[in-house]
DNA sequence: TTCTATGATAGCTAAATACTATCACATAAT
DNA sequence: ATTATGTGATAGTATTTAGCTATCATAGAA
């Protein structure tokens, strides 16, 4: 019981021609087809929206009342009609991109720009989040896109490989570790090691590399962000294993840490570029990806290395 | 190939429930009407508004960017209704009256009042212009109603009689007629008559009045308002016969100008209120009609005659 | 008196909207 | 591994709506 469009079209069409036939003309639409819809718009809102009369018909008082919110919604639906039209082979609306905070800030950078040459239209919205929470949110709607790290848990979504990120060994300049040029993994056996936060699955990686050479876990001090790790680190409470990029971006032009050349097996994360596989815009988001692997490749590549195969979510253990 | 505002509603209604067949529990039609209602939106479109999943449905970033107008377009909508159902047993709108400048200024104050005391819920644009073009504006439908003068030169409206007003002879204080008690017929001969514009009825009556007495009619000097006239008779330049009303409000109180007792024949012009007659709302105006009567019997008896009777457009002349 | 223009009504058809029944598929529970 | 449950989609059908033509009643112009 609720008006359409064409009705109410159709009664200020009437207004401006000042007459059912003239209307009808102007609508391409017969003299009897308009009268009636009239009626039945009339009888939705129980009132008289015209006064007919030989000489036409013009808005009753009553009529004019509705007018400002008629021409609202015919002109909110040619916005449609227009953005609607906009919308053929072109990247309408805002993609929603959620990143991690331990990676988002140090990686991004490096490829929006390059991305934004290929895809001008692209309106990208950057979120940051925990890896699990970015996959949860996807999986709901809340991202239309992520860049999360391996191993997933949620399974089933669709991914394309960006690359292996290491952890660089990190301590403070008047560490014992820094008088060395390099140290050996028998060397950080006792030692105090850092940790982030355990929601971001680096957490993980952090705990395996203490356990694997019997180093101290410290948890009452953990870092709720790489920067807070970095501090930290910086006075002494201990050293701590952070991505490489990370210590690209904001380690090496310190002087109150320093990257330390670890000489033993090497650890490293796994970063993906993921979406739902009902998309209906895989091919963007694989075009995007092969963006990232290509700009990682070129300015990157003494950080990251991009030789790893995706085969399924718990591709990519290290 | 527009949409419906039952097709935007089924969108947003399946973004907010996260799925058909929530949103069809929640709009009260069948999952299938609904899937195939998106679906002849989105063809209409050509845009994919809608991701599906078996979890479930999302708006595309796309189907995202259509979310302002339509919340836009639904909120409308609900205005109209609303309005419509406010509109049950109301006078809504607003109601445009027409009325000569020569006689609303001096004669709605009077009437506005008690018109409201009876209707406090009509709302009146009141618009000025000479009776021909009020006429002319009334069959247009510029104007709800109007109050002009006789003779009307528009056959077939609805008319209510509201009272004859008279023309009263007024000079300057140093005019010779001045220092009589009145004025005789003959005393007219020879005299210099101001008259207001040849557009405003009234003009033909002032004119009337000249030829009868063979007073001088100054057509070089026409005065566009009856506030000009008064400045030129004030100056000299001549008599004039002014409106009853107008010489209540803007003569009687003043040094610069004098009305006169013309001992003569009466002249008047006949005011009326008229609407059309498909109008839906005739018994209103015959209720104000009426309560102009009573008011101007109460407070203007001095100065109008109420006594006349109207059989036709042609009824009134004097 | 006739012609022309107005809005309204009647009867009919095509298109749109809505239904039920059922399908294919994926995930959760057993 | 099997069954149950929930998802969106399809097919066939019924109902409603929108549009048509033909014609009406009425009023004003010619």
């Amino acid at each position: 019981m609720e008006p359409t469009i064409k009705q109410l079209r159709y009664l200020l069409s009437v207004s401006e021609a000042g007459s059912f036939r003239g209307a009808a003309d102007r609508l391409e639409i017969a003299q009897p087809t308009l009268t009636a819809q009239i009626n039945t718009l009339e009888n939705k809102l129980g009132v008289t929206l015209l006064e007919r009369s030989r000489q036409g018909a013009q808005l009753t008082p009553a009529g004019r009342s509705f007018v400002p919110f008629i021409e609202t919604i015919l002109d909110q639906v040619a916005s449609i009609r227009r953005l609607a039209d906009e919308a053929d082979g072109s990247l309408i609306g805002t993609y929603r991109l959620g990143v991690p905070p331990t990676l988002g800030p140090y990686f991004l950078p490096e490829v929006v720009p390059t991305i934004h040459s290929s895809f001008p239209d692209l309106k990208m919205f950057v979120r940051e989040n925990a890896p699990r929470d970015l996959e949860v949110g996807l999986l709901h709607g809340e991202y239309d896109f992520i860049v999360t790290t391996l191993p997933m848990e949620i399974p089933n979504l669709s991914v394309e490989p960006l690359f292996n990120e290491p952890l660089v060994l990190v301590c403070a300049p008047d560490h014992a570790f820094a008088q060395q040029d390099e140290v050996q993994p028998a060397d950080l056996k006792g030692e105090s090691l850092l940790a982030i936060e355990e929601k971001h699955r680096l957490f993980d990686l952090m705990q395996t590399i203490a356990a694997q050479f019997s180093a101290r876990l410290l948890r009452d001090y953990e870092g709720t962000s790489l920067d807070t790790l970095r501090h930290m680190i910086g006075t002494g409470l201990g050293i701590a294993f952070l991505p490489a990029l990370y210590v690209k971006s904001e380690i090496t032009s310190r002087q109150d840490v320093k990257s330390m050349n670890f000489v033993g097996p090497s650890f490293a994360r796994g970063v993906v570029l993921a979406w739902r596989p009902g998309s209906r815009r895989a091919e963007l988001y694989k075009k995007i990806a092969e963006i990232m692997r290509a700009v990682s490749r070129k300015n990157l590549s003494g950080h990251v290395t991009l030789d790893m195969q995706i085969t399924g979510y718990d591709g990519g253990r290290l």
